[in-house]
DNA sequence: AAGAAAACTGGACCGCGGTCCGCTTATGGT
DNA sequence: ACCATAAGCGGACCGCGGTCCAGTTTTCTT
């Protein structure tokens, strides 16, 4: 499923978070909507700068994935890929990109308890359980593609699960700070952590979705389910 | 106050977190107890090391120690700085030790509210707040020194408050899953999310520190203070 | 159709982090 | 005092991320 990301599109580029030109933006939802008039050998230089990407993930795991190497497998130069993905984590995003629309797409739009339908407090359950089990079948995609921690929190992807997070806090607890909440909520996602929890000290997923649960439950003054 | 670190300890190695020699420790917080048998040019020239580094930051920011920059104004080979500090970010890691320890002694036996003699809750309040003003007040160092995620939670440092904030919990939530709240609260006070709430979004210190209190209030469900 | 401007290309080039290994120097035993 | 040995040293070397720019290709305009 990797695989699928090729045409994903790009919006025009964000003024401050600097992306060379193709911006993953993620901002709106749209099937993948307007490929940004890329020039014809733009575009075909994109997809297979993609498609070496994957494959080279595939063969080699991501650090196996060198600017260089890319290039070369794609048959492209290296300045290319820094034109088109501004830099290996804008690469690796790009990869993401496909299942980070998913996401965005599935909150947004899809249908509950992820989706609209379903009460705030739902939804928020099932977003995380969503993104604790979406980020544990990328971690090792997800943990290279962090950007250095200047830039973690500027990516249009994390401020759309931001808005989204705050939006629903807003609706279950509306006298509290749902801004920093939502911080503090989403920072419990953090790939690096799940990372850590699951791999190095071998927890379970299950265990950090009770813990999830358990979480919301208390940040919101709810009880837990079940 | 950065320059008092030079003659903080460093005792026997890591197994898991590898780390060639020089371990930065901060396993107990003894008076920076034993220099590790370091030879005598060893030691002189892990002084000289932190000292130049310090000097470049104060002249050139975080930005300005290049390894070999450090090397060279410390009138050192390359390969000197690595024996020692394994890489980039230990030497970092080993400029905030100072620091580290001293947080650390505070929680572990200095006076309350951060140490004994406080209850647990109060405890919690005050290390939260603490960490938050050590981390604002060293905030590109700390940036910097983050290592690659991977690595994050593996650092002594890290676990020592963790250690500490999971106690706290235990005492506070007995039945709760102290471990992973204790990495839920954590994650709030990351460096990088500081960073990204003041610097790129302009909130002040007062409202993270309020935050911290509210957060440990329905964490721990209890009343916030005054 | 043709020419001009804009966009894209590729590879030479740079600096830095990190490794390696032959040489030097401290240290502790006798 | 002296030697054997372990510890430390330093700089040549490597690979990778990232920049740059002269040259090429596409697209737009008329």
């Amino acid at each position: 499923m990797l695989y699928a990301v090729f045409m994903s599109s790009a919006l025009p580029p964000f003024p401050e978070y600097q992306e060379p030109r193709d911006a993953h933006q993620l901002l709106e939802v749209g099937p993948a909507s307007d490929e940004p008039c890329l020039r014809a050998d733009a575009a075909r230089n994109r997809a297979r700068l993609l498609e070496a990407a994957a494959r080279l993930i595939a063969e080699h795991g991501v650090a196996g994935v060198t600017m260089e190497a890319v290039a070369a497998a794609a048959e492209v130069g290296k300045g290319t890929v820094f034109r088109r993905f501004g830099d290996r984590t804008g690469l690796l995003m790009a990869l993401l990109d496909h299942s980070a629309r998913q996401l965005q797409a599935d909150f947004l739009s899809g249908p509950p308890p992820l989706g609209p339908g379903a009460a705030p407090l739902e939804r928020l359950r099932a977003f995380g359980v969503a993104v604790l089990y979406r980020s544990a079948e990328q971690l090792d995609l997800q943990l290279a593609a962090q950007p250095e921690p200047t830039r973690r929190f500027a990516h249009p992807a994390a401020g759309s699960l931001r808005t989204h997070v705050t939006m629903l806090l807003r609706q279950i607890v509306p006298d509290a700070d749902c801004e920093l909440l939502a911080h503090a909520l989403l920072s419990s996602l953090d790939p690096a952590l799940i990372h850590h929890l699951t791999r190095q000290r071998g927890m379970p997923m299950e265990r950090l979705e009770t813990g999830w649960l358990d979480l919301v439950a208390r940040l919101t003054g709810t009880e837990p389910p079940r």
